[in-house]
DNA sequence: GTACGTGCAAAGGTTTTGCATTACA
DNA sequence: TGTAATGCAAAACCTTTGCACGTAC
């Protein structure tokens, strides 16, 4: 089990570094599935059996403030977590219901009139349709 | 009191029009305010005090599954609903945190390779920023 | 040593479900 | 009249909170 997040960073960043969020992190490091809070739980207590639903809520928000992992709303039922906090896109497959990432720049030109109204500092597309895999068995 | 949606229409798609349907869609006819299910529930419970939550959730489902209503996943606690059907952005105000309609139709252009590989059929984007509101009095 | 994190249980908020009753078409 | 919607209450989920105890720094 090798370390593969920067925990000097953390202590940087003023985090305490607790072994269960030093599990949560291992446990979200690299991960592409966009796991909620629930997942998170089950997947990273069958290593910690004492760990409790407390205490990865406060860590994942903990994490959250701190910039190292972005809460996604996408799911209309509950929040999923992404440790790629580089800005991208994402695609939930109406078959699987996957949820893909979508590492594409687009280019999102603001006519003259919305930029004067609104100060638009970040933007997020959800992109809705068949995942590669799905579309293969379709 | 009037009734400002197409109720024949209605009635074409197969939707049974109940009195309390008919409230929730006077309600929501025109809104820009992208209410929850609780506040449509007591928005349309004044005038209905007999109406209950189930049948609040039930009819946004019949009318959601019918393409009058929009879900929207913008807030990571609850549904929200829109009766604007027609594509459109949101602008969620990091201020007053108020969902404001974008519409702007955006060119999102996809990559030849990306095309090949997804089948994306909508896409909606979130923005996140200050409302003209907001900017004006900070 | 101290401030902060953890674990447990209970509570809060949103949405769904089961079932008897009511009412639209 | 028959099928579907309503109303009520309870349950199912997801998330937050309070507090005593434990631990990273």
């Amino acid at each position: 089990m090798t370390v593969l997040f920067p925990m000097k960073r953390y202590r940087e960043i003023g985090i305490r570094l607790t072994p269960q969020r030093i599990a949560i992190l291992n446990y979200l490091d690299g991960n592409k599935n966009h796991p909620s809070a629930d997942e998170i739980y089950k997947a990273v207590s069958r290593k910690f059996p004492t760990m409790s639903f407390a205490t990865v809520y406060s860590a994942l928000a903990t994490l959250r403030d701190a910039g190292n992992v972005v809460e996604l709303t996408i799911d209309p039922m509950k929040k999923r977590y992404d440790p790629n906090t580089e800005r991208h896109h994402h695609l939930t497959c109406v078959s699987c219901k996957r949820v893909v990432d979508i590492g594409i720049e687009f280019n999102i030109e603001l006519p003259e009139n919305l930029k004067q109204d609104f100060d638009i500092t970040t933007h997020h597309i959800e992109f809705n349709g068949l995942c590669p895999e799905c579309r293969r068995t379709t």
